[in-house]
DNA sequence: AGCACGCCGACT
DNA sequence: GTCGGCGTGCTC
């Protein structure tokens, strides 16, 4: 095998397929598939992916490869083959399928730069250049760039007195730590003391110490203990009496953090029942998807755990997904408090180092158990046992750029090749994912009450409206604003919810209705308060916020979108003795005031915790007695279809805040339209009902889980050739679907215009059509091929997002 | 995606 | 005649 089939990190159509390098002989038994390699490509040097080894090529002219990345493949045969399927499945580049299965550390960075040729001295260049080289022979490109002595530098390379070199490089590199030890025995160690001058009081120091110690230490610990420099212990090195190496470590996010480890606890009647059929699929080799669907506090989690346990036991491993604002330190905390040190976590609060390092963990197989996010479906174990899917139906799970992924599919396929049992847990499952329970193509597993069969709490739907009438026109009705009242009087604590999404905050003149827009975007602006700007959140556009309309010159302007720090202010008003905590992206910004903030709420610091999405899930403390949704409706009237699953799912979420321990809890929500039924059976917190009410309005629309959805976007700065090409597109996919199929289009883009680049799509529906994967592939190609057209196609299998 | 190559207009 | 503008096409 001396040839090696290669995907270059160049993600375009062109390149989007195998190139065939030659190994040369020194790296002939190293190199494997799955490994990174740099080869050239073109003028360039870059990274790639070995796919295949295999002995011939209809190539001629190969060229070499340069050097092996790794030492060892850090994509398995599995992996591999999982990142075809990704291709295949989401119609992406190949180079984004294996990108995306590895940590941001991993992703190379490169270099260009310019340096004198081997035995050519300064003086051969123009005296204008000589400054650039001085320092070490070497230019980097951008600074040449900046310097325009691009041409001068061409010329020099031509003569052949520079050459231009491409690197590349590592983004993160593994941390390294300094550890010093003795190399000689303790008895040298003493005569060797004496042999120093008498002024060397710093090096006898060090000396004594091993003496006394005879063992490696740490090189920053040393210095920190003898109060000594880095120099003196270097002179010894020198002498040969010590000797430094370096060691690799781990940076470990929960370095210093204990973790109360936690016995498996014995399971209620309900659990043990549900529990059943995972650990026989666990013991059995079984592939076999369970929805596992128990309301809010009953007992999911110690489910998850003790099917894990078995396998472990079992010697394999398991993968548990939580969405990303979910993955909070308490939840953490269950699970390292079970399984300590065989966790590993991934999620986006890591830096980029740390997430390589837990990374690695997983691939020296060095941990059993992965909790993350939606990436973290692809860690690299290679003896799967089981995959957990917390919180199933959350939106996050599906990625909205190449490679346009859902984790819950990547985990079946797995679960598929591991021939192991997939868990997908919600107390509100995804539409699609109870469809199929109740067609049984997955084993539906119900908690249907509260550990300690506490009762859900009552909830009260209140009419803005009505309260608008009555004269009431804060955020707050009187009903809410008494219970709030209430509980700081009683020292309990409330947590009020605002949902923020697709509400952005925007600016109106009250008197001529004007609403500023981006120039660029058919989108209005959102007010930042921060520096007092309007900021488009497609393309960047920023603008002063106006003094007075631009249109009528009214200087009646309205800022619209209610924010949480609006709120925090209406509550400083209305009841100054409160203590708020709020929550939202501007004050968890920092690393750790996620946690901060909610270990100040748990101790009690403060009466009432506002925030957004991110504290609708997990919250669990005891005094929580009441939950206030602000505004129920403001994501209902989206142009999405799953507008009110969304809606009906928050709103069962957050009432499942409340009073999880001794205290009964109550939850209020707030809204304009009372009688939509998401928010009626929210009330209620009947999901059956909600189940079935939404399955008739999806039967009737076409929509998922009845049909399937994929989404084509086109996109051109001129209206026409828009128009006309989603035309041409609707067309093709028309002829070549069966008639059961629906093509919606050409219709405009929600986001009609992004960066001044109109925006047209085409909407397909359908059941079966074995045909379409290849018709998609073939509107991409034909249209990603040319690129001076200035169209772009772009594809969402199952879009989440209809934008 | 880069980058070279090549073909045209504006200069020393 | 040459420099440098950007359109076209290739990268094992």
């Amino acid at each position: 095998m001396e040839i090696a089939s290669v995907i270059v990190d160049v993600p375009a159509k062109q390149t989007d397929r195998a190139f065939d390098y030659l190994i040369p002989d020194k790296w002939r038994d190293t190199i494997q598939p799955g490994m990174r390699v740099v080869v050239p490509f073109g003028p360039r040097n870059i990274q790639g992916f070995v796919i295949e080894l295999k002995k011939e090529s209809e190539v001629k002219q190969l060229r070499e490869i340069i050097e092996p990345m790794d030492l060892e493949p850090i994509l398995n045969h599995e992996l591999l083959a999982l990142g075809n399927w990704l291709t295949e499945n989401t119609l992406c580049f190949k180079i984004f399928a294996y990108q995306v299965m590895l940590p941001a550390a991993l992703k190379a960075k490169y270099e260009k730069l310019v340096k004198l040729a081997p035995g050519v001295e300064i003086s051969a260049l123009p005296l204008s250049l000589h400054s650039y080289f001085v320092k070490n022979g070497k230019l980097d490109w951008q600074d040449a760039l900046k310097n325009g002595i691009v041409s001068l530098l061409q010329k020099e390379t031509a003569k052949g007195h520079l050459e231009v070199q491409y690197i590349v490089k590592e983004k993160v590199r593994k941390k390294q730590r300094k550890y010093i030890r003795p190399l000689v025995s303790q008895a040298v160690l003493t005569e060797e003391m004496g042999k120093l001058p008498v002024n060397a009081e710093k090096q006898k120091q060090v000396i004594s110490f091993f003496i006394e110690r005879f063992a490696p230490i740490e090189m920053r610990l040393l210095v920190a203990e003898l109060n000594i420099t880095a120099s003196t212990v270097k002179a010894l090195v020198g002498k040969r009496i010590l000797g430094e190496e370096e060691v690799e470590v781990y940076r470990d996010p929960y370095e210093h953090r204990s973790f109360e480890r936690t016995k498996p606890m014995p399971l209620t009647k309900d659990q043990q029942t549900a529990i059943e059929p995972i650990l026989n699929a666990v013991e059995q080799n079984l592939h076999e998807v369970f929805l596992l669907y128990g309301v809010t506090g009953s007992g999911k989690t110690e489910i998850y755990l003790q099917s894990i346990q078995e396998v472990i036991e079992k010697g394999q491993e398991a993968i548990v997904l939580v969405p990303e604002i979910a993955l909070t330190p308490q939840m953490v905390n269950r699970f390292k408090g079970r399984f300590g040190d065989l966790v590993a976590v991934l999620h986006s609060g890591l830096s980029a180092g740390e997430k390589y390092d837990e990374w690695r963990k997983i691939q020296r197989k060095e941990v059993k158990v992965v909790v993350g996010a939606r990436s973290a479906i692809f860690a690299p174990f290679e003896n799967l046992g089981i995959i957990i899917i917390d919180e199933e139906h959350e939106t996050s799970y599906k990625q909205e750029e190449m490679p346009r992924y859902h984790a819950r599919d990547v985990a079946i396929e797995r679960a598929k090749t591991y021939s192991c049992p997939v868990v997908l847990g919600s107390a509100t499952p995804s539409l699609e994912s109870f469809a199929r329970a109740q067609k049984k193509v997955y084993h539906l597993l119900t908690l249907p009450t509260r550990m300690n069969n506490q009762t859900l709490p009552p909830v009260e739907i209140i009419d803005m409206r009505e309260e608008l009438r009555e004269g009431n026109r804060s955020m707050f009705s009187r009903k809410l604003f008494d219970m709030l009242k209430d509980r700081i009087e009683k020292k309990q604590q409330t947590v009020l919810f605002l949902n923020k999404r697709g509400h952005s905050s925007f600016v109106m003149c009250r008197d001529c209705g004007y609403v500023m827009n981006c120039p660029n975007c058919d989108i209005s602006l959102t007010y930042h308060r921060v520096n007092e700007q309007m900021k488009c959140h497609y393309c960047g556009y920023e603008s002063f916020v106006p003094k007075a309309c631009p249109e009528c010159s009214s200087e009646h302007i309205r800022y619209f979108g209610t924010g949480t720090q609006k709120v925090e202010d209406e509550l400083g008003k209305i009841l100054p003795e409160a203590r708020v905590i709020r929550m939202d992206v501007d004050t968890t910004g920092r690393k750790g005031s996620h946690e901060r903030l909610l270990k100040d709420f748990q101790d009690g610091k403060a009466d009432i915790l506002l925030g957004t999405q991110m504290i609708a899930k997990g919250l669990d403390f005891p005094n929580i007695t009441l939950v206030g949704v602000l505004s129920a409706d403001t994501m209902l009237h989206l142009p999405d279809f799953r507008s009110s699953e969304k809606t009906f799912q928050l709103l069962t979420q957050v009432s499942g805040r409340a009073g999880r321990h001794q205290l009964p809890g109550e939850v209020i929500i707030q809204t304009y339209t009372p009688e939509h039924y998401s928010v009626e059976l929210a009330g209620t917190q009947d999901y059956d009902l909600f189940y079935q009410q939404e399955m008739l309005n999806r039967k009737m629309h076409h929509y998922p889980p009845f049909y399937f959805l994929s989404l084509i976007t086109i996109s051109h700065e001129q209206l026409l050739a828009v128009v006309s090409a989603t035309e041409k597109i609707v067309n093709y996919v028309q002829s070549r679907l069966s008639p059961e199929a629906v093509v919606l289009g050409p219709a405009a883009s929600p986001i009609p215009r992004i960066n001044n680049r109109y925006r047209y799509q085409c909407l397909i529906k359908y059941k079966r059509e074995p045909n379409l994967t290849t018709t998609l592939r073939t509107i991409l190609d034909q249209y990603q091929k040319d690129t001076k057209s200035g169209l772009q196609v772009s594809i969402d299998v199952n879009p989440f997002i209809l934008m």
